[in-house]
DNA sequence: ATGCCTCCCGTAGGGAGA
């Protein structure tokens, strides 16, 4: 199974690019950030007419979350426990939760589409809501892979931080100053870690390739990126990863989005092996 | 540098992105 993981910048703009690697990358499963619709407004025709279902998660024209498969997706839900809220200009406990999260089991694996806050500036009350928001997906990932560890667990999407000074290619942003690489967010970063998730991305691709450039100031043909998208697997997960890549090419040509998308391999699960499903004598 | 670029709503110009 190949599940991938995509900051899409609007699918209304970007669905035919969408489907298009899809279909020629063979992927079975995307979690999608950014959508920035409603899920009336996703556009399903596209994805089904490739063959994938598609369960979205949106209320207006900011964030929102999808996930696409060729298989049947179950057990949906449009936040994980004690989410926080967030409203510009508000505080206080019951502020609205906001389209950033979509959790659905798809063959067997759990899986979690994550648009984390972006935190706007170091002084910002959304870089407080960040680390909270971090705080509580931290909690709720120890809960999971502690509750059921047999259950394959990632939590796949943007993470907008830059956990190490390799991943921050962009002269502009800088220890002190800016976001994603604050100590604050990389620690909270490791925490979710801690919990019970590892990357299982970076061991397999090569360091300093970005997941995210600067629409910006040149900042792609500069090479000023950022690696700010993650899959963060449970050791069930972990275990049956196989390959992994980071599609830089997505970046290139007509209309991208600022992110490109980020691959894994995942081996079947044992006694569930498709080769094994084919008759043995043809 | 309140800049740059892109997308949203709505139809001008501001919010948001990171």
């Amino acid at each position: 199974m190949r599940i991938a993981t995509w900051n899409v910048n609007s699918i209304r703009t970007r669905h035919a690019r969408v489907v298009d690697w899809l279909v020629r990358e063979d992927v079975d499963v995307l979690a999608m950030q950014e959508i920035k619709c409603k899920p009336e407004q996703f556009p399903h025709e596209a994805f089904e007419a490739a063959g994938y279902e598609v369960v979205a998660h949106g209320l207006n024209q900011w964030n929102g979350v999808a996930i696409a498969a060729r298989h049947p997706i179950t057990e949906v839900e449009t936040h994980f426990p004690d989410q926080p809220g967030f409203l510009k200009g508000h505080e206080g406990p019951d502020l609205p939760i906001e389209a950033r999260a979509l959790g659905a089991t798809v063959g067997g694996v759990r899986l979690w589409s994550l648009y984390v806050p972006n935190g706007r500036t170091l002084a910002d009350p959304h870089y407080v809501y960040k680390l909270d928001w971090l705080a509580a997906l931290t909690e709720y990932t120890r809960a999971e892979t502690t509750g059921r560890p047999e259950v394959p667990f990632a939590l796949m999407g943007d993470f907008n931080i830059a956990p190490f000074d390799v991943d921050n290619g962009d002269p502009a942003v800088r220890v002190g100053v800016s976001t994603h690489v604050s100590p604050e967010e990389r620690e909270a970063f490791f925490t979710l870690e801690n919990a019970g998730v590892a990357d299982v991305v970076r061991a397999r691709v090569p360091e300093g390739l970005y997941t995210y450039w600067d629409y910006q100031q040149l900042k792609f043909p500069r090479n000023e990126g950022m690696r700010i998208d993650f899959i963060l697997g449970s050791a069930a997960f972990a275990e049956r990863v196989t390959d992994a890549s980071i599609h830089r090419n997505e970046r290139k040509g007509t209309a991208p989005s600022d992110h490109v998308p980020v691959l894994v391999d995942l081996a079947d699960a044992e006694g569930d092996d498709e080769d094994f499903d084919r008759p043995m004598f043809l």
